[in-house]
DNA sequence: GCGCGACTCTATAACGTTATACAGACGATG
DNA sequence: CATCGTCTGTATAACGTTATAGAGTCGCGC
C-alpha cells in the first residue's frame, strides 16, 4: 500500500536522492539510471506523498474556491471551469462554502486553512473593504464578485453598474416604463447588490424614467424563494411595474413563478430580466432574459492569477479586472417578434 | 506568520513534546504548565500544521465526495449537507467532479488521491461491480447512488425499483395509459438507469398496461438538453405517449420545455413526473411532481458511515442502507383539483 | 602527469508534528 | 531506609519528501 521513496531506491540500487530527481525532473540524471528508476516507480505503483512533499516545499498544490452558496447554479457552474483550469495547471480544487456567514467568510480570510491550502478565490457578501485590508498577510488571495473594491488583492467582476444600465435599456427599448428592481439588500454600501441599484437608477434617469423607491424591493437572500415572496409584495402594490429586473437569475425566477401563479403575462404584463445565465434560465417558461457574464473568462482567470500569484512569477501590482458580459434575449421579454 | 509548536514551547518555556500534549490532551499535563502554554498559545496564534500532523499521524483530516456532475442541482444540494456535517464531525470536504468519466471514475478508485484524502464517498455512474471489486484496498469508500451492488462496501441508495412503481402507479391513478420512459442508457445493466427501466415495466405489467419499448427513450447523458432531445422524438412518434417518466427531475424539466415549445399542455395533454426533488422543480411552470429521496438523510449517513470507518470504531461488515423517499405531487400530474 | 571543470550520483539535514522511551521528584509502602 | 509506583515533564526518533553540500569519475587541456 504505503510505497515510499525508500522503496523504489532500494528495488533501483540508488540513493533516495536520485528517485527524487527522476521523480521531479529537478537535476538531470544519467539515462540509464532514469530507466531503472523508472521502471521501478511503474512495478511498485508510486506516487508521492503529498502531505511529505507539502511539509518539505511549504506548497500543497491545493487551492480553494470560497462561494457563498453550492447550490446556487452560477458559482456550480464556475466551479467546474475553476476545477477544470486548476486541474489543467496541476493543482486541485475545493470548494468551500461560507453560506453567506460573515464568520464564515472572516475565517477564510483569516487564513483558518492556511496550512491545508495554497491560495484562496474568495466571492465576498458579507464582508467589506475593511475587513479585506485588515488581514494578515496570509497565502494569495483573488476576489471575484463585487463586493470590495480598492484592496490590495486581485479582483475579477463584471461592471455591476454597466450591466444595470444594459438590463435597464433593453426594458426601456421595449417600451416599459414601470421598471422594479429586486434583491436590494438592508445593509453593505459597496456590495454587488448596492451596485446593482446604482445602475439601475442611473439607467433610469438616462431614460427620463422617474426613480420611485417603492418599486425597488428588498430581499434577505438571493434565492428562488425570495425572489417569489418580494414580487408578491409588489404586486400587491396599487400600481404594480410593467417591468423587473432581479438581482440574478434565481430571483428572476422566482419572480417568473410569482407571476404565473397570479394570472399575470410574461413578458406582455411584466417583463424579467436576470442576471448570471444559468442553464435553467434557458429551459424556463417563458425562457428568461439575462445579463450573461463570461464564466469561463472569471473561473479560468481567477484560477490563473491565483496561481501565478502562488508560484511568484508575477508580482505585478495587484489587478482589477472587469470581465465582459452580453444581454441574451428570451422569452421573458419578448422575443423578435414580440 | 509560521508559528510552530517549537516557537510555543520557546515562549512557554517547555518542551515540544509537552506543547503537543498540551494541544491535544493526548496525555496529561499539571495545571500550571498547561496554563502557561495555553497562553503562549493564545498570544502567537499557533494553529497545528495539518501537513506535518498528516505525516505523523498518516491522517489528513479531509474527505472527499465525488459525483458525476457538479452542477446537478442534486449533488450540490446533496454537497451542501455532507460538507456541514463533515464540519461538524471535524473533517473537510472536498469535492472531486469526474464528470461521468470513467476514467475518472477508476482514477479515484486506485487511489489518486490517497495520501491527501481519508476516505472517499463516490456516486459511480460508468463503472459496474467488477471494477469496484477489483479496487486493490485503499482508503475507505462508500458509494451513493445505485449503480453497483453486492460489493464489500457501505452503500447508501434508494429503492430504484420501488420509486420507479411508486411514479408509475400513480401515473396510472390519475388515469395515463401511454406512459413514456426518458433516460435509458445504451450500456450498463446494473446502472440505476437499467433499474429505474425495470421498476417502470414492472409497474406497468402490475397496472395491466403493455410495455411498448417505443416509449423508452435513451440519453446520452441526464441533463435538460436530453430530456428536451427525448422528449422531442417521442412527440414525433404516431401515437405520442400521455404521460413522461423521467430519469431525473433535469430530464424532465427539458422534457418539460420540449412540450411547451411544442404546444402541448401539462398536465392535461401529457403528465410528467422526474425523481430528485431539486428546488427548481418547485418554481418551474408547471411545477414538477416528483420522487422525493431524502438527502438529508443520504449525506448525513454517507459521511458518518465514512468516517466511521477511517476511525475504525466501526469494523462491522458493509451495509447497504436503502434511504426513504416519498412522491411529491405538484402541477404536472395535475393537483388536487384535477 | 596534474589540475580542473563537467557530469552523476549520494549523504544528510531539514520541514512540523506525534509516539515512545526515559528521567527526576515525591510520597507512600515494606 | 531501600523500594516501588505515580505524576510531570523531556529527549529523540520517526513520518516521506526535497535542497544543499559534497564525493567520485571521467575526459581534456596544459
Amino acid at each position: 500500500m504505503a510505497v515510499s521513496l525508500k522503496d523504489i531506491a532500494e528495488r533501483a540500487g540508488v540513493s533516495l536522492a536520485t528517485v527524487s530527481n527522476v521523480v521531479n525532473g529537478y537535476r538531470p540524471v544519467g539515462e540509464r539510471t532514469r530507466q531503472r528508476v523508472q521502471q521501478a516507480v511503474d512495478e511498485l505503483g508510486y506516487s508521492p506523498n503529498l502531505g511529505a512533499r507539502h511539509l518539505r516545499r511549504g506548497r500543497t498544490g491545493l487551492i480553494a474556491l470560497a462561494v457563498p452558496e453550492l447550490n446556487n447554479p452560477y458559482f456550480a457552474e464556475l466551479a467546474e471551469i475553476a476545477i477544470s483550469e486548476a486541474a489543467a495547471l496541476g493543482y486541485t480544487l475545493v470548494m468551500e462554502n461560507t453560506a453567506a456567514d460573515r464568520d464564515a467568510e472572516l475565517a477564510l480570510l483569516g487564513g483558518s486553512r492556511r496550512h491545508i491550502i495554497d491560495g484562496l478565490i474568495l466571492s465576498p457578501v458579507r464582508i467589506g473593504r475593511e475587513e479585506v485590508l485588515s488581514r494578515t498577510a496570509g497565502s494569495p488571495l483573488v476576489l471575484i464578485g463585487e463586493g470590495v473594491y480598492d484592496v490590495p488583492h486581485d479582483h475579477i467582476a463584471i461592471d455591476n453598474v454597466a450591466a444595470s444600465h444594459a438590463a435597464i435599456q433593453h426594458l426601456v427599448a421595449i417600451g416599459r416604463r414601470r421598471i422594479a428592481f429586486i434583491g436590494a439588500t438592508p445593509g453593505g454600501d459597496r456590495q454587488s447588490a448596492h451596485l446593482r441599484v446604482r445602475g439601475y437608477r442611473e439607467a433610469l434617469a438616462a431614460a427620463g424614467l422617474p426613480y420611485r423607491p417603492r418599486l425597488v424591493a428588498r430581499t434577505d437572500a438571493f434565492g428562488r424563494p425570495d425572489g417569489m415572496r418580494a414580487m408578491r409584495e409588489l404586486l400587491a402594490l396599487g400600481d404594480p411595474p410593467d417591468a423587473v429586473f432581479a438581482y440574478n437569475d434565481l430571483v428572476a425566477i422566482g419572480a417568473l413563478r410569482a407571476l404565473t401563479e397570479a394570472g399575470h403575462r410574461v413578458p406582455r404584463d411584466v417583463a424579467v430580466v436576470g442576471i448570471d445565465d444559468i442553464e435553467e434560465g434557458r429551459f424556463s417558461t417563458p425562457t428568461l432574459t439575462t445579463i450573461a457574464p463570461d464564466k469561463r473568462e472569471i473561473g479560468r482567470l481567477a484560477v490563473r492569477r491565483l496561481i501565478a500569484r502562488i508560484e511568484g512569477t508575477q508580482v505585478a501590482a495587484p489587478l482589477t479586472v472587469q470581465t465582459p458580459f452580453r444581454l441574451v434575449r428570451r422569452e421573458s421579454t419578448g422575443t423578435a417578434g414580440e
